[in-house]
RNA sequence: GAGGGCGUAGCUCAGUAGGUUAGAGCGACAGUUUGUGGAUCUGUAGGUCGUGGGUUCGAGACCCAUCGUUCUCCCCA
């Protein structure tokens, strides 16, 4: 039998950790619903159709697919060979494979809002806290498992929920006592830049070249730039759009320099104006950075994008989202507006974890042990111990009767403060040793009184 | 998809230019202590050196393959 193990990119997640994970959901859940945002829950696969082509040809190759069952059906084996010849030829087969796991959160989110839009209340705002799976190479604040936290609003063209998503990710990132940055920027600055630059074609190739920048630097993007064929006269803009500094408002005005008038662009920077403007006034303007260098890879987006950095830590983005005008479209449903955001809870555990952040009190275990010291002893130990858990103070017996030394230990290792010893001695008396093992402090207390201690 | 690092006891690692029975610390267990733990001391258990080939008189060490893991790039949370 061979060692067990567990597939990679995937983790068993041990007390200490689920409780401090269950820390940061409870957090942002609750800031969710403060915010008027009700639960939703999808299946954890979908149709394989239903997924493929959202997420860009890099995404779709990163979509864990589920083998169909009955492959080795042999009346089936004709279109079964079928299927595998053009998987072969790079196309996918419903004979092989028809459903996936889901890849986040939106995509099943839109297809429900196709599904039941007609017995939506509009707008509809929901959020969604369930794991997603994908196919990546695991690596630093990566894995192939790992949970979002996503709040969408859909039915809503309204710039105040853009406003209010920021107020989410702030709020949240405060509670956890997270210091972050949102970068915010919008597809529409993207588009206008293309525009201007050779055309909306090349929105794809620029944004791709633009996402390089802080990693490659300038030179390199350049390079890029020449491959796909940009002017001289083009780069030079491009090359002023990146080097734009200042703080919010110097940026806005030199870009609205930059973009000599164009429509979408100055619709574009309108649209952050406004948001800015709405946290101003709630002080949250001072987390809030235009960035014109963020893209984003996900092709649906298509007004204001987010994503969320925390400050000071080697690690990607921790949450990410945008406006996305016509996703439902896609699964035949169109005219329905939708803007969201998504929290990589994963990535912010390991960036808390690195940084200490996690208060001490989330620990939460056993308060009292009652030593096991024999059997007459330990039903009568029993009994005192119902009626404390009765006042929900969480106890528990040792099972069996063993050495003080064992027990005592026991109930060190698992960090429970307080013993209760009832042994022949106190039994005889009726009272028990209440002993704090941190203080070493020992109370002798009459049974009677014991549901009553202050532990 | 491309490229690098690492796989030796439950854990963290050592193992010198290939040489006999592969080591340490921590942990575990037992005793010192029939009802008062954390300390000390003593003792015990635990490894087909990831796996499979190859080179060699001889491989934990060298070579090849394979699996696992980790990191970087691509891309992303």
């Amino acid at each position: 039998m061979s060692k067990p193990s567990l597939p990679q990119g995937t983790r068993d997640f041990n007390a200490a950790t689920v409780q401090k994970r269950q820390f940061i959901f409870k957090t942002i859940q609750s800031v969710f619903e403060t915010y008027g945002f009700q639960p939703l829950e999808t299946p954890a696969m979908e149709n394989l159709e239903t997924l493929m082509g959202k997420y860009g040809e890099e995404g779709d190759k990163l979509i864990f697919k589920i083998l169909n069952n009955g492959l080795d059906n042999p009346q089936k084996k004709e279109q079964t060979l079928e299927g595998v010849e053009k998987l072969f030829a790079g196309k996918n087969s419903t004979a092989i494979t028809e459903r996936a796991l889901r890849y986040d959160l939106t995509i099943p989110f839109a297809r429900y809002v196709a599904m039941n839009h007609g017995s939506l209340n509009l707008p509809f705002k929901r959020y969604q806290i369930q794991p997603v799976w994908r196919a990546d190479r695991p690596q630093k604040g990566r894995y192939r498992e790992f949970y979002q936290c996503d709040a969408d609003v859909v039915g809503s063209e309204s710039l105040l929920n853009e406003v209010d998503l920021v107020a989410v990710y702030l709020t949240a990132f405060q509670k956890l006592n997270l210091p972050v940055e949102v970068k915010i920027n919008n597809r529409k600055i993207l588009l206008a830049l293309a525009q201007i630059c050779g055309g909306e074609d090349k929105l794809i190739d620029l944004t791709i070249a633009i996402d390089k920048l802080d990693k490659i630097g300038w030179d390199k993007v350049k390079e890029e730039l020449d491959k796909k064929n940009f002017s001289e006269a083009q780069q030079k803009i491009i090359q002023t759009y990146l080097t734009i500094e200042g703080n919010n408002t110097e940026k806005l005005k030199q870009l609205t320099i930059l973009l000599d008038n164009n429509e979408m662009g100055l619709k574009g920077i309108e649209e952050i104006n406004f948001v800015l403007d709405y946290h101003i006034q709630t002080g949250m303007s001072k987390h809030l950075v235009a960035d014109f260098t963020l893209a984003r890879g996900l092709n649906y987006y298509t007004g204001i994008i987010f994503e969320v950095k925390a400050v000071e830590a080697e690690m990607g983005s921790i949450g990410g989202g945008g406006r996305y005008n016509d996703l439902t479209s896609l699964f035949g449903v169109p005219n329905i507006a939708g803007v969201g955001i998504s929290f990589g809870v994963d990535r912010i555990y390991d960036v808390m974890e690195e940084k200490n952040l996690f208060p001490t009190t989330i620990e939460q275990t056993t308060q009292v042990l009652f030593f096991n010291l024999g059997e007459q002893e330990a039903k009568a130990a029993y009994l005192q111990m119902m009626s404390l858990r009765d006042k929900k103070i969480a106890c528990e017996i040792y099972p069996e009767k063993s050495k003080f030394d064992k027990q005592f230990k026991y109930a060190e290792k698992k960090g429970i403060p307080n013993v209760i010893i009832m042994g022949t001695e106190e039994l005889a008396k009726n009272e028990c040793t209440v002993k704090n093992i941190i203080t070493g402090k020992q109370t002798t207390v009459s049974l009677s009184d014991l549901s009553n201690f202050e532990f």
